[in-house]
DNA sequence: GGCGACTACTAAACCGGTTCAAAGACGGCG
DNA sequence: CGCCGTCTTTGAACCGGTTTAGTAGTCGCC
C-alpha cells in the first residue's frame, strides 16, 4: 500500500536535492539549519519537498548519524496489560510520562522483561526496569546492549541507575504498629516471592530463596518487628499466591482466615493485595478491624477510598517514576554521584487497624 | 559516560570484521543468517564479538536497512497522565498492548497529539490515534509523514484505518432509557465539546461547534431520543467541564442540580462522569436514584462498583484497543476492505435509575 | 587593486548496518 | 580430466540522512 512515496521509488532527501540541483545538504540544513541557509533557496527547497511530497527527514536515518532516538524506553516482566490495572504501576508510569512530556519524549512501553526479543531491538536511548533484573545467569539483553539503565526497587546492578524505596522499614513499620495495638497472632499476605507462580504457605526455605527484591526485604521488615517484639517470626504463616492481584489476596487472605487460632491482623504486601484481603474477611462474615485488622502498602488512591480506610505504608509512586526518569536523562554525563535514589515511606494510620478483639 | 564502548572509538560490525579478517557481511550473516555460515565460522565470529564486547548489530542500523521498526505508536493528545487516570483509556490501552505482546511490538506513547514534537520524530512503524485528528487546516505530523494510521473514536480520515462505537444509538439508548421511566427533565453532564478548556453551559450554537466526534455524537444521540418523544431539546441543560474527569463531572452536575426547577435525571457522557455526578448528588442531599437518576457511559469496572451501581451504555474498550492495532498491522496489506470497525454498544440497566420522585 | 572576512553552498566522509550478485573453493560425476 | 553444482564468503551498493572541511563568490576597506 502506497503511503506517501511516489510509483517509481521513495521520495528523498536525495530526490529533492536533484529536483533542485543542489547538494543533498543544503535540502538537509533547509530543514535542520535553517540559518545556513539564504531565505530565497531556503524557500525553493521547501516548496520542492512539497512539490514532491516530501516529507521531510526520515527521523529514523537522522537518528542514525544523531546517535539519538529521543525515547525511553521502560521494561516490564509480566504483560503490560498487568501493569495497567495495577494502581501503583500506573501511578509510576505517571510519573515517567511526566516527565517525558517534559522532555519531549516518547515512551516506550516494552514487556517480556529485560531479556525479551522486543528489549533486545526496542529503539530507545535507555530503559528504566521496572522489574527485577536477574544478576545472576545470563545477562538481560538491555545490559548487552551498553543501554544506560535504571532499575527501580530491584537489585542493585552495577553501571546501572537505582531507585527504590524504604522498603525494610516500612514494613517494619506496618508490622510493629499491629504489634503495638496489642495482636500477637499475624498473617502474611505475600507478594510472589519467587517467579515460579507457586501458590501456598511459603516455609523459611522458600522465605530466604526470595527472589524479588522488594518482596524480600518486606518480608526482612515485618521479620524485624516481630524480632523486635520477642514474637516467634516461624509461627507467623506467609501466604504466597500468583499473579500478584487483588484476586491473589482474596484468596491468600481466605486461606490465613481459615487457620485456627485464627490470625487477629494481616500485613498484605500491597494495597490490592490488602483489598483482596478485604473482601476475604467479608466473604468470611469478619468485620474489619473488629474481628481482623489488615494493613497493605502502597498507599494506592483505592487504599483511601475503601470501606473501611485502609491503614497502609505510603510510597511516593509518582515521584519514583519521575526520579527514575530523570536519573535515566542525567546518565551519560560524567559523575556516580547521585546515581542512587532511596525515598522515604510512611506509615498511615486508617481506619482499617485497631485492636485485636477482646482486648 | 562510557556505555559499552571501547576508548578508541566504538565497537562495530566494522571492527569485530577486521579483527577477524572477514568481511562485515559475513558479521552480519553470522546474526541474521547463521545458515549461510560455516558453523565453525560462525563460532569464531561470535567468540570474537564477545572479546572485544560487541553487542550485536545496532537495532537503529539493523531498521534503516530493513526498513521495519517493530514499534507500534499511539498518539494521545492530552498529556499521558491523564490516559492513565481515565479508566476506559487504561482498557483501552490494554487491548492494544495485548497485540504488542502478540506480536513483539514495543508500545511507543506519544503525548502532545498528532501534531506533537514527538509525533513527528518518533520511530514507529504505525500510529494509533487515541484522539481527535483535526481534519481541517494544518495537516497532522503523522499525516504527513505518510506513516500507516488508525483513528479511534474521531472521525474517518482518508486512507486510514478507523475504529468506532455506535456512540449515538448508545446515547439514544440511554436517553431513552430515562423517558421510558418517566423523567422529562433531563440535564446532561457533557465531555468538552471544543478544545478550548471551557466552562458552562453549551448553547445549541457551541453544541453545533462540537468538535470532538464522540461528544458530538452522543450528543446527538440524546437528541434524538428527546426528539423521538417529543420532548424539546433546547430545554436540556447541557453542562461542559474541563478537563474531562470525575471532578469536572462532579462540578458539571453540582451546576445541574442547582437549578430550578431541578432535572430528574442526568445523561453523563461517560462513567467517569456519572460517578463524579453522583458525588454532587451526594453533596447536595439527594439520593440516587431516588431524587435523581443517573446513567453513564463506557461501563468500567468502577460503574459496577459503585454505590448504586451505575447504569451505563457498555462499549467494548480493550476490544476497540485489539482491533485499532489489528487494523494497523494489516494495514501496507492490499484491500481497503475491513477498514473501518464500528463496535457495537450495549445499555446495561443498575440501580442508578429509576422513575422520578413522586411518580 | 589587493587582502581578509563573510556568506552560501558543496563534496565527501560518516552513521552502522543489510543485501544481492558474483567469485572462489570444493566435491561429485560422467 | 573436465564440467558442473553446491557451499562459503565477499565486494559493493544501499538504507536516508548529518556533518565537517573546504571552495567559490561577494563585500568592505585601506
Amino acid at each position: 500500500m502506497e503511503t506517501g512515496g511516489r510509483a517509481g521509488g521513495r521520495v528523498t532527501l536525495a530526490t529533492v536535492a536533484s529536483a533542485l540541483g543542489v547538494s543533498r545538504a543544503t535540502v538537509s540544513n533547509a530543514y535542520n539549519h535553517p540559518e545556513r541557509l539564504s531565505p530565497r533557496l531556503r524557500s525553493r527547497v521547501l516548496r520542492t519537498a512539497g512539490e514532491l511530497g516530501y516529507a521531510g527527514p526520515d527521523p529514523l536515518a537522522a537518528t542514525l548519524s544523531r546517535g539519538r532516538v529521543n525515547a525511553l524506553g521502560l521494561v516490564y516482566e509480566d504483560p503490560m496489560s498487568f501493569a495497567f490495572s495495577d494502581p501503583a504501576a500506573v501511578l509510576f508510569l505517571q510519573g515517567v510520562s511526566e516527565v517525558c512530556e517534559r522532555e519531549d519524549l516518547a515512551l516506550v512501553l516494552i514487556s517480556g522483561g529485560p531479556g525479551s526479543a522486543v528489549a533486545r531491538v526496542a529503539l530507545v536511548d535507555g530503559v528504566i526496569c521496572y522489574c527485577d533484573i536477574p544478576v545472576d545467569g545470563k545477562l538481560a539483553a538491555i545490559v548487552e546492549r551498553g543501554l544506560p539503565f535504571v532499575v527501580v526497587d530491584g537489585p542493585q546492578v552495577p553501571g546501572a541507575g537505582h531507585v527504590g524505596i524504604e522498603d525494610r522499614a516500612g514494613a517494619a513499620a506496618a508490622a510493629r504498629h499491629l504489634i503495638d495495638l496489642g495482636h500477637t497472632r499475624l498473617g502474611v499476605v505475600a507478594l510472589p516471592l519467587v517467579d515460579d507462580e507457586w501458590e501456598g504457605t511459603a516455609d523459611l526455605d522458600r522465605q530466604d530463596r526470595a527472589r524479588y527484591r522488594a518482596s524480600r526485604e518486606r518480608l526482612l521488615g515485618y521479620q524485624d518487628a516481630v524480632g523486635a517484639a520477642g514474637l516467634g517470626w516461624s509461627a507467623v504463616p506467609v501466604e504466597e499466591r500468583s499473579p500478584y492481584g487483588r484476586d491473589a489476596g482474596r484468596r491468600a487472605a481466605a486461606a490465613l482466615l481459615a487457620r485456627r487460632p485464627r490470625p487477629t491482623a494481616l500485613l498484605a504486601m500491597s494495597d490490592e493485595l490488602a483489598l483482596g484481603a478485604m473482601a476475604a474477611a467479608a466473604d468470611a462474615g469478619l468485620s474489619v478491624p473488629g474481628d481482623v485488622a489488615i494493613v497493605g502498602f502502597d498507599d494506592v488512591p483505592a487504599a483511601a477510598d475503601a470501606h473501611p480506610a485502609l491503614t497502609t505504608v505510603r510510597q511516593p509512586h509518582r515521584e519514583k517514576g519521575r526520579r527514575a526518569a530523570e536519573l535515566l536523562l542525567r546518565r551519560g554525563s560524567p559523575g556516580p554521584a547521585g546515581d542512587e535514589h532511596r525515598l522515604p515511606v510512611e506509615l498511615v494510620v486508617r481506619a482499617s487497624t485497631g485492636p485485636p478483639p477482646g482486648r
